[in-house]
RNA sequence: GGAGAGGUGUCAGAGUGGUCUAUCGUGCAGUCCUGGAAAGACUGUCUGCGCUAAAACGCAGCGAGGGUUCGAAUCCCUCCCUCUCCGCCA
């Protein structure tokens, strides 16, 4: 969340910042109701004062003079109560509001009001020259690593079985990802996937989009929809130390969505799964480094695709398009040649200190003073089953068999070729 | 799922109605002592909010929320969580 703080004492100017975002977020019921509680508690306070001097003073007091003010302290406790639930009315109200608030946009982030406006910042590598492409889901089914209707059999549709090579490709992929990521110094881990309602608050997921997740009603936990969740708020309600930082992690789950909004999106095909698998980056930094840690991030992120030889582009998002959190996000987004366009394939996100004051993850510093808020970061490294469809429209040959790319070929047990009829016990041991 | 125990400051662990943000120890920081260290001595050391230029100060916090009382870490109620044993089980 924004520091109340600052919203209390730049209203005007964090109002401005948060209209970049398109739409709809006004902090003047926030400012009223906040100013209104601290008046009312402050009146609480000065009752609570007066109770606790009349405690004092009955300690010390004759008996006669002790019944006049326990009277007194009885008429004192009942404003107090009422002072109290007023007061609490009111806190309920402002977290309510405050929670509600995206964070603001960095004033690097272009204006916009929609996807169009993001910026393109870099591309890399060359579009592979294929005569009619084929996109993904035409090549999967022949070569046996897709099974779209079984998958939609035993769960319900946006869900796919993976098939032999299918599910070896995505398989290698985790391990390829998990692996090059631990070589740069991302410490592994593998976090439950069933989370807390306060985890989910704490990266910010929730209050605000409710509607979007899986939950187990009965347990009050929640599906991960990505592993930025569980990962991020490892390290809620702690202070961690200034030379541990920057704290960086790599972990791979599977993340379920319920992609609600999404009909007739990419209905067809392995790109929008209510259950699909992620290696996913989240750093913890101080603050000054934040930027500098985004770009690194960003970069070991491309890192990856650069290493499976996809083309892609890096685009930075404009203030409209930008996620709830973040105030700051780079788009990387691989080329789909059987769908002639690039797909977002990673989000890599600056989110200051929002995240960290919702979740209250904070540092020691250096010169040992008050413990303040870190900078959260996290990307993906990247969503599996987006790069198992790009390696196949990316590689994909005239007879319809698929190139597996170099940097995974020792994941496959040497094979180089996806056919249709690959030995897959030979293939991979 | 059944039975029991317990949730207090970095940790450990007292406190069962006021003098308690809370004994003692430990950890941490500083000072002294020392050739240097260890040991020892002394001092300090929680968080949030409010008000402040800052300090001072005020309020709150002993798992959470209610209740009794002038007064609750302490008594009562509800809930949550952890641990141990049994059962079940990858």
């Amino acid at each position: 969340m924004i520091d109340l703080r600052l919203i209390r004492e730049n209203a005007d100017q964090v109002e401005k910042a948060l209209e970049r975002r398109n739409g709809g977020f006004s902090i003047k019921e926030l400012v009223e109701v906040d100013a209104e509680q601290r008046k009312v508690q402050s009146e609480w306070e000065a009752l609570n004062q007066r109770a606790n001097q009349l405690q004092g003073l009955i300690k010390g007091a004759q008996a006669d003079e002790r019944e006049k003010l326990k009277v007194e302290a009885k008429e004192v406790n009942v404003r107090t109560k009422e002072a109290n639930a007023l007061r609490n009315e009111l806190e309920g109200r402002v977290k309510e509001l405050h929670l509600a608030l995206p964070n603001i946009p960095d004033a690097s982030v272009p204006d916009g009001i929609d996807e169009t406006f993001n910026v393109e910042i870099h591309t890399w590598g060359e579009k592979p020259q294929i005569a009619n492409p084929k996109e993904h889901w035409e090549l999967g089914p022949p070569l046996g690593i897709f099974d779209f209707e079984r998958g939609v059999k035993i769960a319900e549709s946006r869900f796919t079985v993976l098939m032999e090579m299918g599910a070896k490709m995505e398989r290698a992929l985790m391990n390829f990802m998990l692996d090059f990521h631990s070589r740069r110094g991302y410490k592994e881990v593998f976090p439950p996937i069933l989370v807390n309602r306060q985890c989910m608050i704490g990266t910010g997921q929730l209050p605000k989009f409710e509607g979007d997740f899986y939950k187990c009603a009965d347990d009050e936990l929640y599906l991960v929809p990505t592993a930025e969740v569980p990962v991020t708020n490892l390290y809620r309600d702690e202070v961690l130390e200034h030379a541990d930082l920057p704290i960086m992690h790599c972990a791979y789950t599977p993340n379920f969505r319920r992609e609600a909004g999404s009909a007739g999106k990419d209905t067809r095909g392995y790109i929008r799964q209510h259950q699909f698998n992620k290696v996913e980056l989240v750093k913890f930094c101080l603050p000054e480094n934040s930027e500098e840690e985004h770009e690194k991030l960003t970069r070991d992120a491309e890192a990856i695709l650069e290493a499976l030889e996809l083309p892609y582009r890096r685009i930075i998002l404009c203030a409209g398009d930008i996620g709830f959190c973040a105030r700051k996000c780079f788009d990387l987004e691989v080329w789909f040649p059987g769908q002639n366009k690039y797909r977002e394939i990673s989000s890599c996100s600056n989110f200051g200190d929002f995240q960290a004051r919702r979740a209250n993850i904070k540092y020691r510093p250096a010169d040992e003073g008050k413990a303040r808020f870190v900078h959260t970061l996290n990307g993906s490294g990247l969503a599996i089953g987006r790069t198992l469809a790009a390696i196949l429209e990316n590689n994909q040959q005239p007879d319809g068999s698929v190139r597996v790319p170099q940097a995974l070929v020792p994941y496959l047990g040497g094979l180089t070729v996806l056919r249709r009829d690959d030995n897959v016990a030979e293939a991979v041991h």
